[in-house]
DNA sequence: TAAGATTGATTATTCAATCTTC
DNA sequence: GAAGATTGAATAATCAATCTTA
């Protein structure tokens, strides 16, 4: 969703930012989208691709999506036959989600080149610009989940 | 959504991007759910408040959603008395928006506090480095705009 | 009582198809 | 035929309430 019209010059910070992140996530999203994925399911299966079995609270933080959210994710992808529930024995509460070997091969197939999709996207920065936004990026994420939410 | 764990060093710039995106959204969504606004109608009267009377496409085409999208943000703005549709006379297909007394009150009321709410999170970066930030963003987006859509 | 997960209801959003006007 | 807007169906996501276990 997209944003103000920079009446204010600082504002235009977060217009800029709102814009480059819609391109690139556009990129993202329609390489996703030709795999018959959604955003949400394929940054599930990211987090188990990258870190293995992960129970379902943990994902719901990492690709900030509500707890009804979560479960309706692992649950289109345990139809798809991506993913599995398995329980957690330490925890009967908790549940883990864990790729089958469907969801393992999926993955190894279009992960270079979604990959490959985003580097072309970033392309507009070289090296030494990249590193630059990487650092202001940084520091102007970190504040603004730092400052407190007045509203709540 | 979010993000990729970064395997792939230069796709830091993504996940930080991401990040930081998600942390000043959520700032922006919070105090405008506190008006009973959801973020696309904010976007839509903020259009509306800055340029005045405004067709639905072009409206549609800035804030970045849908041909239906539009029609039912407007719908419920209509609703809320916030907004009219108004016939263009020059071509009988196009419905301007614009706001009502109403909206535009309520535009002078919540917008100053949001426009401060916004400059806090942005907060993170002094003004020198917001320059350097507008800069390398505006660069990076315009390419990532630009680079073909090899899905389509 | 709180944490993890699920459910049911509701809302937001897209998509494809359609209608009207250009 | 194409552009602007709307509709209806389908999907995605949130929220509040609930159940189970800690």
């Amino acid at each position: 969703m997209a944003r103000l019209e920079s009446s204010n010059p600082a504002l235009k910070l977060w217009v800029v930012l709102a814009r480059a992140h819609a391109a690139i996530a556009h990129h993202a999203e329609s390489d996703i989208n030709r795999h018959g994925l959604g955003l949400a399911e394929f940054a599930a299966m990211e987090v188990l691709y990258h870190k293995g079995p992960t129970t379902l609270g943990e994902i719901q933080r990492k690709i900030l999506i509500s707890s009804g959210g979560i479960t309706y994710v692992i649950d289109r992808l345990v139809q798809k036959a991506l993913v599995v529930r398995e329980a957690c024995p330490s925890d009967r509460r908790a549940t883990y989600a864990k790729l089958t070997a469907a969801g393992e091969s999926l993955m190894d197939d279009i992960f270079p080149a979604h990959e490959a999709r985003l580097l072309r996207a970033l392309g507009g920065l070289d090296a030494a610009e990249q590193a630059a936004a990487v650092a202001l990026l940084r520091q102007l994420g970190k504040h603004a989940a730092a400052v407190p939410d007045d509203g709540e």
